[in-house]
DNA sequence: CGTGCATTTGACTACGCTCAATTCCGGTGG
DNA sequence: CCACCGGAATTGAGCGTAGTCAAATGCACG
C-alpha cells in the first residue's frame, strides 16, 4: 500500500528530502468523493475562510470551477502531501484532522502545526515550490484541493481573491509567530492550557461543545508540538485533574474549565 | 521626542494594544531622503528579495512609482510602525537592522524577529489590517516604504509581482516554522549556535565577512528572541569562547568557528 | 566624570527531561 | 467473541539544564 509506504519513509530518517514525485502521487487518496462541491465553495463548511464575502458569480464561476470536485478522502495515516515533494496545491481540511511534519536534517520529526476543518494546508510550499512538511491525516478526513496555479490565475483576476489569498498567508504567520511566543515564553503549562483553549475555540467557532471535546492527536504528538515530553503533557493533564481544570478519558476531554485555563494562561510569564 | 514616548509606552503594559494612529505617525521618521530611489528599486541592495528576475519596462515603472522617494532614516530606537496602529505599508530595510516587538495580552515584550538589510518588515499587519508588531531600529537604519495598498494594485496587473509577493509571505512562513522548531526542540546552545550562523549567512550573502562581524542587538534581546535569560545568553557565549568557537568584544563576535557551530547544531537533538 | 544600563560571573533552585516499570487500550487474528 | 500483542498512556525516581537572585564590573552616553 503507497500510503504506508510513505509514513515509513518518514520513520526513518531519508537522506535525501527530495523524492520525485512519481511513487508516492496524489493516487494514494480517493480523489472521486461525491460529486458537486459547488454548492459548498462559498458555504461555511468548506472553505469559510477564503471566500465569506464573496459572492458575484463571476467570481463564483470561477471558485466553483477551481474546487469542483476536486475533493480527496484519507484514511488515518495517509499522506495528503510529502516533504520535498514538488507543491501544486493547497489543500483545505474539511472534515477530521490532519497534522503535517517536518524531518529536520538529523531525522528528527517536528510536528509545526495541527490543521482542523477550516484551515488550510500547504502554504508552506509556495515559497520553494517544494512543500517544506509531510501533511498526515490523524482521522478519517476530506480535503478539498486548490490547485495554486489556477488560484493564482483567478486572484490575478479578481483583486479580491487577491487580497483574501495574501490575508490567509497573513493569518498564518501571525498563527506561526504566537506559536513562537508560545514556545519561547511560557511555562509546560501554560502551553498545554493554550493548546486546549485554542482547540475548545476552534470547536466553538464551529458551533460545537467548547468545553468536551475529542482529542484527534495522541500524548506524544501534543508533547512534539509543543516541545514538551510525552511524560510531562500526561503529568499536567493528570494535574488538571485534580485541580478541576478537566477531566480526560483517553482522547477525551470534557468539563473544561475555559475560564480557569484562561486565568492560568495570564499568570505571570517569564521574564527573560 | 514622539518616538521616546512610544518607547515608553511599549515598556509599560498598555491596556489597549489600540491607540489612535494620529499621536505617533509616520512623522516621527525622516522620510525625506535623498532623492532618486529609482535605480535602486531593481538592484540587490534595496528591493532583491522581491523583484530579481523582473526587468520588463512596465514593471519597472510601476514599481519604481511604487517606492521612487519612500524612504525613510530612523534613528536608533525610532519607531517605524506601531502594534495597534493601523497597516497600510510593508517596509524593505536597507540599511541598519530593526526588531519587531509583540506586546502580548499580560503586557510582557516577545520580540518576533531581527530584520536586516534586504529584510522585509510589516507583513504581519495584512491578516487585519493592523500591524500585528511594533519594529523598532536597533541601529541608525533606512527602508523602503512599500504602500501596500499599491503593492496589491501592481501585484494585480503584473502576474509576476503577484507571484513574488506570494513567495515572499510563503518564505516568511518557512522562517517562522523553522524558529518554531528552534524554539520547541533544541538546547540553548544549539538556539545560539543556530542564531550566529543566521546572522553569519546572511553578512555572506551580502559579501561582508561571515566570521566576524558585529550584533546589531543586546544579549538580552538575543535571549528574549530565543527565549533564554541573558544569563544564559553570556554564559554560553563564554563557553563558545572557552572552546575556540569564537571571539567576542562587547558585541562585536570574530574568528567564528562555522563548522564548529554547525556540528553543534548536528549533535542529537531531543527527540520528545 | 558620573549615572545608569549592559554584561558577566557565581550560587542556588526548580522545571521539565530521562530512564524505567506498569497499566491501559485498540486493533488483529484465532 | 475472546485472547493476545504492541503501542499509548500513566506514574515514579532521579538528574540536569537553564532560570532566578544577587553582586561586581564594564561601558556608553549625557
Amino acid at each position: 500500500m503507497q500510503a504506508a509506504m510513505a509514513i515509513n519513509s518518514l520513520n526513518r530518517p531519508h537522506p535525501s528530502l527530495i523524492p520525485t514525485r512519481s511513487e508516492v502521487g496524489r493516487s494514494d487518496v480517493d480523489t472521486a468523493g461525491k460529486a458537486g462541491c459547488g454548492d459548498c465553495v462559498l458555504g461555511k463548511l468548506c472553505l469559510p475562510r477564503i471566500f465569506t464575502s464573496l459572492s458575484q458569480d463571476s467570481v463564483r464561476g470561477h471558485l466553483n470551477s477551481l474546487v469542483r470536485q476536486n475533493k480527496a478522502l484519507l484514511k488515518r495515516k495517509d499522506v495528503l502531501f510529502h516533504q520535498g515533494h514538488e507543491f501544486d496545491s493547497l489543500y483545505v481540511v474539511r472534515t477530521g484532522a490532519i497534522k503535517t511534519v517536518m524531518l529536520d536534517e538529523n531525522g528528527t520529526e517536528h510536528i509545526t502545526g495541527f490543521h482542523l476543518p477550516g484551515d488550510i494546508v500547504g502554504l508552506d510550499g509556495i515559497s520553494t515550490s517544494r512543500y517544506a512538511t509531510t501533511a498526515i491525516a490523524l482521522d478519517s478526513t476530506s480535503v478539498c484541493t486548490l490547485p495554486f496555479a489556477a488560484l493564482e490565475k483567478v486572484a490575478s483576476q479578481v483583486p479580491d481573491v487577491q487580497h483574501h489569498v495574501f490575508r490567509i498567508m497573513a493569518q498564518e504567520i501571525q498563527k506561526d509567530q504566537h506559536m513562537m511566543l508560545t514556545l519561547g515564553h511560557r511555562s509546560a503549562e501554560q502551553r498545554l492550557a493554550g493548546f486546549l483553549l485554542r482547540l475548545s475555540q476552534h470547536f466553538q467557532h464551529r458551533h460545537l461543545a467548547a468545553d468536551s471535546f475529542r482529542l484527534p492527536m495522541s500524548r506524544g504528538e501534543i508533547g512534539n508540538f509543543l516541545g514538551l515530553a510525552v511524560e510531562t503533557v500526561c503529568r499536567i493533564l493528570t494535574r488538571f485533574q485534580k485541580i478541576e481544570l478537566l477531566q480526560t478519558d483517553g482522547r477525551s476531554v470534557s468539563q473544561l474549565d475555559i475560564a480557569g485555563l484562561k486565568a492560568l494562561m495570564s499568570t505571570p510569564v517569564r521574564e527573560l
